[in-house]
Parts: C-alpha cells; sequence; structure tokens
DNA sequence: GATGAATGAGGATTCATTCAT
DNA sequence: TATGAATGAATCCTCATTCAT
C-alpha cells in the first residue's frame, strides 16, 4: 500500500496520512504497524534487494555458459520489474538520497554484490570468446542496469510485452556485444 | 545554483533556504529574481528542452542519411548530459510529479515533438534499409532515451569518459540494430 | 474564538498563531479542525448570512401589512447586531475584498435574494399608502443597510439600549418615511 | 495616489510596492518622499479632518439657527464624501485599529471635538423647540456619522446623486427629527 | 533623486509523530 | 488496536525598509 504511493509520488511525495487514507485507518493507527515513514521504506527495498540477489546467486550457480547467464539474469531482471514494481520504482528515484542516511548503508554493499555477480559472468564471456573483446564489462553492466531500471516507468506487465518478451528486444539490441568472430554468434 | 540542488536532492527535497544559503543570500532576497521555487525549476528545464529540441532539429535538418542522423543525434544527447547535465537529472526524476501540474503541460508537447523527430529518422533507417527490418522504432527511441537521461547519473564529463566517447560506446553496443546484410553495416 | 479576532483586527489583521492563541493551542493544531484561515472567514459569514436571511424570509412570509413588516425586519436587523456581532462586523468591513474571490461568489447572490426581500416591502409600502409617495426604496435600503451595520461599531448588547430599544429609536427617527396623510401614520 | 489604494484595499492590504507602482517608481524611490507607509497614512487622515472641522467652525460661526446649521453641517458632511473620499473610506475602516497606535492619538481628540459640535447645534436644536423633544442627541449624532461615513461606499460624485442631493435626501428620511408642532416644521 | 538588490522578521500551511482515551 | 487531537519544527513566501551605486 504504502509502496505504490511512495512509487508513483516520491518518498517525500507520499505523506503517511495519504497511506493511512489507502490502507482505510487513521494517520496515527499505522503506528501501531511501523515504527516510522522510513521504516515501511526499508522494509520495501531490503526485502526486493533479498530477492532479486537470491535470484541472481540462484542462476549463476546452474555454472551454464556466460551468454546463457547473460541471458538469465537479464529474464531475471525483467521479471522484477513485474513482480517488485514499486521497489524497483522507488530504488531507482530515490537511491541518492537514501544512500547518504546511515540506516541504508546497506544498499551500498548489495549494490557491489550484485555487480559483482554480473561483472564476473560478463569477463567470463569477454575471457572465453563469447563476447566481443572490445566490450567494456563495467558500461555493458552499466548499461543493463540503467535500461532495465529505467524500463520500469514506461514498462506495464499485462499491456504489451511481457517482461520475456522485453528481455528479448533487448537481447536483440544488445545483439552487438557477441562476438562475430564466434561460433555460437545468435544471442538468443 | 538551484538546479545543482534540484538535480542532487530532488525538487521537494531542495529548501528554498538551502538554495539562498548555496548563493549566500537570504531566503526572502530570492524573490527579487524569481516568482516562486516552482518558476526556478521551470526556467530550467524549459530551456533545458528548448536548446536541445533546437539542436535535434539542427542535425535533421541537415538531411544526412539516417544511420548518420541517428549517430548525430546520439552525439547530441550525449552531449547535452554535460551540458545540461543538472536539468537532465532534474527532469528524469521529477517528469511524472510535473506532468500533472497544469503549469508543466509544455513537456508533454516537447516530449511528443521529440519523440516524433527521433522515430522518423529511425523509420527512414528501416525503409532505407539501413536498419535491420526488426527494429521495432519505438522501443529503440525508448532504449536510447532511457540510456541516455538514465547514464547522466554515473556520468560525469571530464572524468573517464568523454561525452562523445560515450556516444561511441552506445553505438556499438547498438550495432545490433544494423542491417547485417546492408553494404554499410558499421555504425561508426 | 477566530471571529472575535476578525472582527477586532481584520482579516489581515488576524494571525493565525493569534488564535491558536486565543483557543490556547499551537498554530499548526488548528488545522485539524479548518482547512485554512479563509475557511474560517468562510463559515463564519455564511452561517450569518444563512440565519439571517431565514429569519427575513420567516418575517415575510406571516404576511402582515407593509408598515409592521418593515418593522419586524429591522427589529430582526438589530437583533442580529447582538447574536451575530462578530459576523457583522467583520463582513461590513471586508466584504469589498471578500467579493473578488471567487469562493465568496455567494456574496453577491445572498446580498441580490435579501435586497429583493426589502424592496419589496417598502415597494408596497409605497404602493398601499402606508409609506410616504417619495420615498426611494432603494435608497432608503441603503440607510436602513447602512445605520444597521455600522451601528455594530459602538451598539453593544448589555450596555445602554437593547437591540429592541434600538430598533425603535431607528424607527422613531425614520418616522419621515410614514404617509402624514395615511391614517395609520404612526410607525410604531 | 496612495490613497485611493488604501481605500480600495485597506492599509494592511496595500503594498509599498503597489503605492509605488501605481505612482510609476521603485519602491525604494518612495521613501525619499516618506518617513514609512504608516505617515503617508497620517498625513491623509490628518489632512481630512482638519480640512472637515476648519469647515464645520465656519458654519456654526455663522451663527444661524439650530436646524439651518444642521442642514449646513449635514450638506457639509456629505461634501467631504466627494472631496476626500478616500480618506473617508480609510478612516472609516481603519479607525479602530489606528486608535490603538500611539501616533494616532489626535484621533481621540478630533473626534471629541467634532462630536461637540454637531452635539452643541442638536442640543440647542432640542431646547429650541426645533426638533422633537425626544431626539436624543448622541444617537442623532451617532445616526448621521454612520450613515455619512458609510454612504461613501456606494456613493459616487458624478454618478446618479450629487453631494447636495444625497443631503436632501437624507433631510428628508430624517423628517421625523423635526417638531411636528413647531412652525418651521419642514426641514428644507 | 532614483534604483534595485538585499534584509529579516513574520505569516500561513504541512506533516511525521505522539499519546490520552 | 484504533482514534484523532495536538505538537512543533520546517517550508514557501511576503513585505516594509535600507543602502550602496
Amino acid at each position: 500500500m504504502a509502496a505504490e504511493l511512495f512509487a508513483e509520488h516520491g518518498y517525500r511525495g507520499t505523506t503517511v496520512r495519504g497511506i493511512a487514507d489507502t490502507a482505510g485507518v487513521l494517520s496515527g493507527s499505522l503506528y501501531h504497524h511501523f515504527d516510522s515513514k522510513e521504516t515501511m521504506l526499508d522494509e520495501l527495498i531490503s526485502q526486493y534487494l533479498e530477492d532479486l540477489s537470491a535470484e541472481y546467486r540462484r542462476i549463476v550457480a546452474e555454472g551454464l555458459d556466460p551468454m546463457t547467464t547473460f541471458e538469465r539474469l537479464l529474464r531475471a531482471a525483467t521479471a522484477s520489474l513485474a513482480s517488485h514494481r514499486a521497489a524497483v520504482i522507488v530504488l531507482h528515484n530515490e537511491r541518492d538520497e537514501l544512500a547518504r542516511r546511515a540506516r541504508f548503508g546497506y544498499l551500498k554493499h548489495k549494490d557491489a554484490e550484485i555487480r559483482q555477480l554480473w561483472l564476473g559472468v560478463i569477463a567470463e564471456g569477454v575471457t572465453s570468446g563469447a563476447f566481443r573483446p572490445d566490450v567494456d564489462p563495467h558500461l555493458l553492466y552499466q548499461v543493463v542496469c540503467d535500461v532495465i531500471s529505467v524500463a520500469v516507468r514506461w514498462f506495464h506487465p499485462g499491456v504489451g510485452l511481457s517482461a520475456d518478451q522485453l528481455a528479448e528486444q533487448y537481447l536483440g539490441i544488445l545483439q552487438g556485444i557477441a562476438n562475430p568472430v564466434h561460433p555460437e554468434r545468435d544471442v538468443r
């Protein structure tokens, strides 16, 4: 309930009274369930990051080849746009602001963890010759992150593309990363 | 001065007093120069959109082939990340909120104008065979927009990549849009 | 509480903090009970006009002769100086200012309604011969309004004249409106 | 220039910048001509009271009979509605507020002076039998004051009644004060 | 004399949070 | 657990006044 409001109006733009109204109670009553407005935000975001990184670890643990793993990670990422839509929006919008608060120090660590995971896959792809040798892993990761997190603004599961179709479109556009002289050139 | 604060803390998160402090005056003094906090935001954004769309029109008016025009548009876009950094950030973060206010009704019109301009170039590229026939112009435009506007969060002109180098990296990653059977395949 | 302050210092001259102080709370607390300072003013004035015009309609509905009806209206008017003292003062002082605001558009309509009611009684008095034939109904109504609304500045119920005695004094002074050749000349 | 604004929007409702705009200068420039906003108000009001009481004294000094003197005073009063329109409005609206400030202590004295002058004429009228014996001089004076000062709200010299015609209308309505058994009954 | 930027004390309003009932 | 009145700090904005140019 708070999640959707945070997503739509921003954390600052959402009032506790607004959340209470949406929940059908009075604002004072919310404080029997939450310590503070900030706690609601924290639960939303930490839950999302926990789910996402768990899914990523699961995929990598399968030990498939780099291109396939990359593809699965991308599908997991687009899937999260549907399953954790509000959290993705909020985190994207408020990340900088939150990073300044001690309470959200875990953002940096989770970020680093997830980044390492992707970078490992990409680096392996370059090393193994599956990706073009001139792909900059950091930039590629950045672009993937950007494209995913920002897509949440116009991507509506159930309308138009599905999460998987979106992933496939991205893979198509990203054809450029595959090594043209590599035997399994087509990303899909 | 207000621009950087809006970019860093968001419109809501920026106080008029904070702007005044940054400018080295008292908060009341700002009102000699601006009607309101909202006016400062408006000037920042409308100026940026004016500059950007003027540059885009200039490029299209040159009448070069679609792939070259696309490349130039992309370079202009990344260049704006340096020249209008704060405005890009603010617009990206506040667009939804602002779109609800009558005063910022022009956002919708400017958006549509710029979108038409890009879509025209992409469509021409597909028609002429320069781009792959299965490129979805709307999705490609969306991805370009997303990638550019979100890159502003980590792209710092003067540190690492230049704006032009960033554009080239993007073009590399976007190789996939070029038609492999087309004589002039390489994007660059 | 706000009413007395509006009456004494004017709407502009009354601060929300002043109202809160008088009520023994902090200024923010008032906003649990009122949307805004303007709303407090609105409630005060609209309630008064509602009460007054209801009383006037009741009197006219009795269908008594014009001079008696006129007298009763005048008594109702002076009575309102006691029962709605603050509202009368505020409305008198702020009318012009308020009439410019859309929210108080009803002032014009209520004014017209009450004016029509009085003019009807006066006109009937002139037609029936109870009032002097050269009485100008509009001017007479204006004078009555003026005298009543301005009397609120020095008239204090419980000190000196009662509201009814004030009405009688006015009727005495207004003897001039009665038709000297009419059988029931004395106003009282 | 300030006078009309004070009259139209009230003292508090008039800004120094507004006065300056009307005068075609910038607000800072006004302070070469006036100490303060309050001084502008003071000059307006004290000038008016000076002119009015001088005129009243001149009339009384003629030594005519009470009814004629009363009539002349009334004409002088209505004439002031045209000649000192803004001042009449402002004084009427702000009197209570001003009376609390030391600077405007002279208001009380001028008021008392003018009141004594009218009361003397009325009392002489009652004593001499020109006025009805049951006329309450204080109330009559009050009514005259009220009617005059409040008429300024709807009376516009040059439109409809002239100041003199207004005085005559009032005299007609006030017929009731004349002693019916007195030889010179008609007020006019 | 005029300018216009700057002052600084307020003013109305918002809102997360508390707490007695 | 829910209520809703109260808090109090913070916010945007206004405006009479000053003063260097």
